[in-house]
DNA sequence: GTCTATATGGGGATAGAC
DNA sequence: GTCTATCCCCATATAGAC
C-alpha cells in the first residue's frame, strides 16, 4: 500500500477512534490495531500523537466544509440551509447519544488537557458559526447574524450533551422542532422588518 | 489526622482534578500529592480510582441538593429560584470558560469511556431536572415542566460547551439575557392560561 | 514501507516496615 | 495511619533488520 493511502487510513480510524473513546483514551496500539499495522511501522507515517490529532482535526475541517457546501447547494433558501443544520442532530442522533458531538466533546477534553490544538478544535465551532452567520445574514438578520448563529450552535451543544447523559431520542426531535419554531420566528421577524422599512 | 479527615481532603482535591483536568488525565500521585499523602498511603483510604469517582460523584450530588435547597429559601417564587440556575453560568463564567460544565464534561467522559459510573454522572443532571420541574410546576406548568426543565438545562449546556471553546463571557452574558426573556414569557404563558381556565 | 525488538516513563495497585 | 519499596502493565517512542 502508498504511504498517502496508509496515512489516510491512520487518520480515519483515529478520527473515529477519537470521537468513540475520546483523544486521551484511545492508544496508537488501537489505531494500529484497526489499521492492520504493527505499532512500529505506524511511527514511518506519524511521529507523535499530537501530529495525528493535528491530521485528524484538518481531516474534520475539510470534512465540515464540504458538507456545508453541500447543504448549500442542496437547499435553495437560508432558512432551509439553516435547517440542514438543525436536522443533523436528528441524523446523527445514535452516534450522539452514544458519544456526543464530535466538535464540543473534542473542544472539552482538549480545554482539560491544556492542550495546544484546543485552538484549532475550537475553530471546527467557528466553520460552523460563520456558514451559520451567513445564512442569517441572507434571511435578513445581517445586525445580529453572529449572534443568532452562536444561539443556534448553542442550542444544538446542548441537545447533544443531555442526550448523551439521558439517551433520550424523543428529547432530541422535541428540541428540534422547537429549534424549527425558533427559526420560523426569525423568518417572520425579518421579513417584518423588511416590510416596515420599505 | 484522623482518617476521614483525610478521606475527605483526598474526595475535595479529587473533585477539583476531575474537574479542571478530567477524571482520566488525574492520576493517584497528583491527587497524593496536592493532599500532601504518599502514594502508598494513599491506598489505605481508596482501593482502585473507581471508588474514588464514587465518593467525587456522591459529594457532588449532595453539594448540587444543598444548593438547590438555598436557592429554594433565598428565592420566594418559583420564577426567581429558577433565575437562580440561571445566573449560576455568570457566577461560575470563569471556570466554566476554562473547565466547561463540571456534570455536563463528566458526563461526556465516562459516556465516552463507557465507564460504569457513567449512570451515576447523568443522575447529578437528574437532580437539576427535577427540582427545574417542579419549579415550573409551581409556575404554573405542570403538563410540561418536565420538558421545560430540560430544555433550560440544554441551554445551560449549550453555554457552557461555547463558553468554553470561544472563552466569550459577552455570549454567556448575552446568553442569559435570553434565557431569562424566555422565562419570562412563559410566566406570562402561565398566568394567562390560569386566567382564562378561571 | 513494514516488521520485531526494545528503551523509557508513568500509570494503578500491593506488601510490609514503622 | 503513614511511609518506602516494589510489581506489573501499558503508554509513547526509537533502532535497526528485512
Amino acid at each position: 500500500m502508498s504511504a498517502s493511502e496508509t496515512r489516510q487510513q491512520i487518520v480515519e480510524v483515529a478520527d473515529r477512534l477519537f470521537y468513540e473513546r475520546g483523544f486521551e483514551a484511545t492508544s496508537f496500539a488501537d489505531i494500529a490495531k484497526q489499521v492492520g499495522l504493527s505499532r512500529g511501522n505506524f511511527y514511518y507515517h506519524f511521529k507523535t500523537k499530537d501530529e495525528i490529532l493535528g491530521a485528524v482535526i484538518a481531516q474534520r475541517r475539510a470534512n465540515t466544509i464540504a458538507l456545508l457546501e453541500g447543504w448549500e447547494s442542496d437547499a435553495a433558501s437560508p432558512a432551509g440551509r439553516i435547517l440542514s443544520f438543525v436536522h443533523m442532530l436528528i441524523a446523527n442522533r445514535t452516534r450522539i447519544m452514544a458519544h456526543g458531538c464530535p466538535v464540543g466533546t473534542l473542544c472539552n477534553e482538549l480545554a482539560k488537557l491544556d492542550h495546544a490544538a484546543g485552538s484549532q478544535a475550537a475553530a471546527l465551532f467557528s466553520v460552523f458559526r460563520e456558514w451559520l452567520a451567513r445564512q442569517f445574514a441572507a434571511l435578513g438578520h445581517a445586525a445580529d447574524a453572529d449572534a443568532l448563529a452562536l444561539h443556534l450552535l448553542m442550542r444544538s451543544q446542548g441537545v447533544a450533551a443531555l442526550a448523551t447523559a439521558f439517551r433520550d431520542e424523543s428529547f432530541i426531535r422535541r428540541e428540534v422542532a422547537d429549534m424549527e419554531c425558533w427559526l420560523k420566528a426569525q423568518c417572520r421577524a425579518a421579513s417584518g422588518r423588511s416590510r416596515r422599512s420599505a
